[in-house]
DNA sequence: AATCTTTAGCTCAGATCTGAGCTAATTAAC
DNA sequence: GTTAATTAGCTCAGATCTGAGCTAAAGATT
């Protein structure tokens, strides 16, 4: 079963391999509040309970691909940036056997979802307001949805809707009401909008046909002016 | 070994596994330069070339484990608190074979390291002196000393030596050198002073002995008072 | 059309932060 | 000893930040 310690050994590649699996929180904001996608496990393993999307690494094949060919082939939607987030190695984390799991990250507005979610295999949880959903998850994936949510966090606190929720262009109110939702505060409109001006570009344009007295419009820019 | 769950397919643990090896950036400051440590790889591979300690994975091992493991027996120090960083993946990174590379760093005082630095398979390069050495590390180990070192100096930012690298107690001078050192830059005094008190606790000593006038003598603190 | 509600954009006093500069206390150099 | 150099700790004016409150501009309600 194992190879010998010390003698000049035939190659280090003959070490026993962990299986390697990717695991997904697909971050979205939908009805004001931040939620997780989450599938209905299908025939392999935990049959029928609500999971993170996730794949075991094929050969040769990248952490990204994987993330990406697992929410095509598991929830039916294409990913944009997934971004690592740890790595989820405790030998009894899953009772197949010995397996890590890559845990990853990617913001997915809900347009993107859609589609999905028509089917009753693929469902949203809200992060804030079904804690005892996120709580029951197997395989630890509550943690990768609490360190999913942090990351998303601390994006949004530097800088505006980097994870593109929003279509451009948008008023800073609605960027600020996502950023709101985002973290779970209310956040002073002033001060926000004095550390968001400068990363974002005027487009000439106002709003038009919304409540109140109309206010410009925006897109992103580049950090660097 | 393993015995299939249920019906449809023989056990996902089929699937093709990658080797799993952890490579770590332990980093120290040394004659008031932020250094990364350096190992002569053995017999296995690019015998001769400089390059982080590291290791494959064994059966069941935790990956904080085979980050110590790989420490004392590569490098002959106890690192502290290894720290996950970064999967490295790319299918060609490794001209043995497929690889994944789980990066991490962990930071340990000069004092830990002086017994290992006496052998001549052991090494540091100043980060901000030595860039070459850095930058010609095999495996991609450049940028896991830059993600390292980005690790660190965000860390620096936030809170007193949390590193542990100054042996309590210390001035405030000695704190201040010490972050200016892992920051690259100047800091200044006050302004310093002003945000790190709150998260010290003073130990009612003065320094004596040394230049200048004397000053309080700290211990780091919990950062809830 | 008058009034209410909502949101935008600005202003300004007060709060907070910044860092140069001052005085103090010690060691080092002469 | 006397003077220079170094570091500590504080102070205060100026810079910056904050957020309540004001006026403006629109749709909603009556």
């Amino acid at each position: 079963m194992k190879t010998s310690k010390d003698a000049p050994r035939a190659s280090l590649l003959d070490y026993p391999r962990p299986s390697v699996a990717v695991d997904t929180a697909v971050l979205t904001v939908a009805d004001g509040s931040l939620c997780v996608l989450l599938v209905r496990r299908g025939e392999d393993h935990r049959h029928g309970r609500w999971a993170l999307p996730g794949s075991f690494l094929r050969e040769r094949e990248r952490l990204a691909d994987a993330v990406l060919r697992s929410l095509r082939e598991k929830a039916g939607i294409s990913g944009r940036v997934p971004r690592q987030l740890h790595v989820f190695d405790d030998p009894a984390r899953d009772d197949r056997g010995w397996v890590l799991s890559v845990a990853h990250v990617d913001v997915v507005p809900l347009a993107g979802l859609e589609g999905a979610l028509k089917s009753d295999g693929v469902r949203l949880a809200s992060v804030a307001e079904e804690p005892e959903v996120i709580a029951g998850l197997p395989y630890g994936h509550a943690e990768i949805v609490a360190k999913a949510v942090e990351w998303l966090q601390a994006a949004y606190v530097e800088a505006p809707d980097p994870g593109a929720l929003l279509d451009e262009p948008f008023t800073l109110k609605e960027l600020r009401d996502l950023h709101e939702v985002v973290a779970g505060t209310s956040l002073m409109r002033d001060t926000f909008r004095r550390f968001m001006e400068p990363q974002l570009a005027g487009t000439g344009q106002m709003s038009d046909g919304t409540r109140g007295r109309p206010s410009r419009l925006w897109v992103r820019a580049g950090r660097a002016e």
